[in-house]
DNA sequence: CCCATGTCAGTATCACTGAAATAA
DNA sequence: CTTATTTCAGTGGTACTGACATGG
């Protein structure tokens, strides 16, 4: 056994902020957890899960993307994104086409199904952000978004 | 005086609400993807998931917690923490016994290695958690806490 | 030859629903 | 008998790594 490891360190307030990181995480769990979960019923009452509706409205905002450009909008792998494009063509939400200048290329865009999709929305986890963010300051919601994009950071960063 | 909670304007900015509403999703999903991804290699290096280690980390603060309680803090289904659990006794990170008065409970404790991961703290999401909330204030922090608490409650009230 | 795009195979975690076994 | 705790079976979505075919 080592002796008791007294270095020069001045009773730093670790204490706290182990907790109050700790208490963050939890609430970042439940968010998690929460999309997760409306996500599953989303799938039953709209036809779509998170991720998927949120392929949708990135499709719709920008019609000729494709699965590499809709990988990096979703902060996903490639590969990943092609099981999303492969859901949602078999649903009969998004059509594709092959990119006239670039034969490797596929264009993607909404069918009338996935356009509906796209604009609906209640039931979503869209909307509930939306809500949340009406009843927050702008102060507040500036807050919240700096955190969040350095947390981001940090964890694509981690190693 | 302080009118900032002024009644029903005329036409509210609606546009960008529906902007900055999918731009603070795609931001969240950027979080949510990073957790899982950083949670993946987290596995390999120093051996539990990022739910893994939240479970023993939970484990380790209230000894003699149980499956059911477990997966109250964790905001999962029970039979979500069935399986974590027995993830994390396959690993020889938690041990288990039968409560003593109620022999339908189970008795949840950290072994030997599992404290080692709870104590641990370079290369977790916890670690990039403390990391991001020692650079922001305690105004930013309070924030953003109050706006993700209110986005894990609507995402739960949602349906 | 090198690079980019998209796909596929294999693997793993996570979570749900719903039903069952067991004990209070 | 009713309720609570836990587990299990089956299903589905997501995402990774790594390899591949193909086209620029």
């Amino acid at each position: 056994m080592s002796p008791t490891r007294r270095r020069a360190s001045p009773r730093p307030p670790k204490a706290d902020s182990l907790g109050s990181a700790l208490a963050f995480l939890r609430t970042l769990w439940a968010v998690d957890h929460g999309m997760a979960q409306l996500s599953a019923r989303m799938k039953r009452s709209i036809g779509a899960t998170g991720p998927q509706r949120l392929a949708l409205r990135l499709i719709g905002r920008s019609e000729g993307i494709g699965p590499a450009e809709l990988a990096s909008l979703l902060h996903v792998h490639r590969s990943a994104a092609t099981g999303i494009v492969q859901r949602l063509e078999a649903g009969r939400l998004v059509a594709r086409r092959i990119h006239p200048e670039d034969s490797r290329r596929w264009v993607l865009s909404l069918t009338p199904a996935g356009r509906r999709i796209d604009r609906r929305q209640r039931g979503t986890i869209e909307a509930c952000v939306r809500r949340v963010l009406a009843r927050s300051s702008a102060t507040e919601t500036a807050a919240a978004v700096r955190i969040l994009e350095r947390l981001a950071g940090a964890l694509a960063r981690e190693d």
